[in-house]
DNA sequence: GCTTGTTAGTTACATTTTCAACCAATATTT
DNA sequence: AAATATTGGTTGAAAATGTAACTAACAAGC
């Protein structure tokens, strides 16, 4: 039978959602509070910001986020004037999403609060653990 | 102004969901598609099964989860047959909660099968990566 | 051309989660 | 004892998510 010596700390996938929960909730404020987004939200507007206007296709794909948030997030954002669309002439289903002047201040704002967070969060680990942790976890989430 | 060598992928909290998603998807086959389980209601399973008999606020508290998830997942299990209350004499608020023998059986089989995802996933890294990895995801979750 | 199939994106509906108010039992204060 | 506060737990409404069906635009086959 099972040896019970096998407890929830030893269940990664538990452990990864703790960590994963503590350190989201921890960053929240930051997009939630200061500019009342939502998570994917947030992550709409860092990869606008990051890479450029595409389309939410293209969102979705890199985000790994489904369509239907997508959609919705940008919505939202739309509505509070954190990006526009564009009409693509070649294929109007596509449409170009930018960030507008309200919204690359706002990326701009978290992009740099997100790395402090980052080396706040990574300074208690060693540049080994640091590396290690963001190998495993890039190969678990199979990025 | 922020130079743009900061990528999504070395933005921690980001890795972490993305990599507790990921692993939690894996397993949810088990509970869900087996026994039609919930997450919370498996973490209700695994703590009443592991730890013994408890009290709803015990599973708050060991497990980390909000009152009415607790209480949601309670009253679906009991509804299952997974677990049954019963009332503790010196104090009416109270009641402990355990296992019946379909819930102790689900346990098991649930049990069994944590022990072997984790082993399956934990399997890619060696030993000190494993080891490592645990320290700082109990670390970054403050458990 | 017309039909069929795909794709980008939205919308409607069911399920879950969250938040606050709530109830009943116990504990505390006076 | 009476009044108040606290605690364990539930419930209802609002917010968010997931699933599937849908629309509109394009593409392919005939």
């Amino acid at each position: 039978m099972t040896n019970s010596d096998f407890d929830l700390r030893d269940f990664t996938p538990y452990l990864l959602n703790m960590a994963a929960e503590a350190s989201s909730e921890a960053f929240q404020p930051n997009y939630k509070g200061k500019y009342g987004m939502l998570r994917t939200e947030w992550r709409v507007v860092f990869h606008l910001g990051r890479y450029g206007p595409m389309t939410a296709k293209e969102i979705c794909e890199r985000a790994r986020v489904h369509k239907t948030k997508v959609s919705r997030a940008v919505a939202a954002l739309e509505k509070k004037w954190f990006l526009k669309r564009d009409a693509l002439p070649d294929d109007r289903r596509l449409e170009k999403l930018s960030l507008t002047a309200k919204g690359r201040a706002a990326f701009r704002d978290l992009y740099d609060a997100a790395r402090a967070f980052d080396d706040h969060l990574m300074a208690q680990f060693t540049p080994e653990q640091q590396a290690m942790l963001r190998d495993c976890l890039i190969q678990i989430a199979k990025l």
